[in-house]
DNA sequence: TTATTTGGTTTCGTTATGCAACCTTTCTGG
DNA sequence: CCAGAAAGGTTGCATAACGAAACCAAATAA
């Protein structure tokens, strides 16, 4: 029995998390923006055990979100670096860990600034075509056609 | 060998993960926000096994996500609901969603709109103080002194 | 030459997942 | 009243994923 497979519900929601969905992989992810690249680092970093890490850091490769780049130099022979998509994740990284902290507190040291002004980040928001910040309950699921959607069927 | 806690790894995303960070708990927020509020409508729209749906909202009520409310009628006995907490991971659900759509097309026939205007969303972003979207490489990472981190170590 | 670092793979025990069967309480139809 | 049926679970079992530690191969450093 096979773990169920979410990129056949035809769902974007799905599809995404079985790419990253995983206990690890955006832990991965968020630890490759902190500048990690090398593998021993990510292991030391995370505390993750190295088949996991292995089987992270092949998964992701494959899915597009890193890719493995030989260094030749030094015994260090690979780095993983995150690609264009790897990047985007940025916003459901951050939106994570805002989320996080607000309903947990702070659980870490780190802060996120702009690096321009030094400023801390605004929160993430879901907004309209005005920027406007919008909860889900100032929005409304339709199909294709604009239909709304029958709810919770 | 219990799996991995991230609570305790002093990084928020983690701390996050370990709440929603399984294969399943975020479809099960997502679909609440479809308005899906009844255990067998969770089990049918999902396709998920039963005991692991179960497993899943008694976590997702202990973490405070969710909550059950008691609706004594037709034989529906219970309720499941999104708690503000829970709510506020459209923010979350929402970048998970326009991330997959952007890298791995369209997977859903649905679609969010504006409720008021109708327009669809705009992308979810992460902002400076002034509203400017910013990418992974706009932001440094600092400590709670203000002083840049020394990445990767 | 020996030791060390890097990046793995293997082994093995534990945990999670999926499916099906069963259970209990509350309706509903006759 | 009695036989179903539905809601919301629980249990058992087989398979898959995970975690820790041991082992391994290539390249480098001492």
């Amino acid at each position: 029995m096979t773990r169920k497979r979410f990129d056949e519900m035809g769902c974007s929601v799905a599809c995404a998390l079985n790419e990253v969905g995983d206990w690890w992989s955006l832990l991965v992810v968020k630890q490759a923006m902190l500048g990690t690249r090398r593998f021993v680092d990510f292991q030391h970093n995370l505390g993750i055990a190295k088949n996991i890490l292995c089987n992270r850091l092949t998964r992701l490769v494959e899915n597009g979100v890193m890719v493995r780049v030989d260094v030749g130099e030094h015994g260090k022979r690979y780095e993983y670096r995150l690609t264009d998509k790897g990047r985007d994740l940025f916003t459901v990284v951050t939106a994570l860990r805002q989320w996080s902290e607000r309903w947990n507190g702070e659980k870490d040291s780190m802060q996120l600034v702009d690096r321009q002004t030094g400023e801390p980040l605004a929160p993430v928001t879901v907004q309209n075509q005005q920027g406007q910040p919008l909860t889900v309950r100032d929005v409304r699921f339709v199909d294709e056609d604009g239909k709304p959607l029958e709810e919770a069927g």
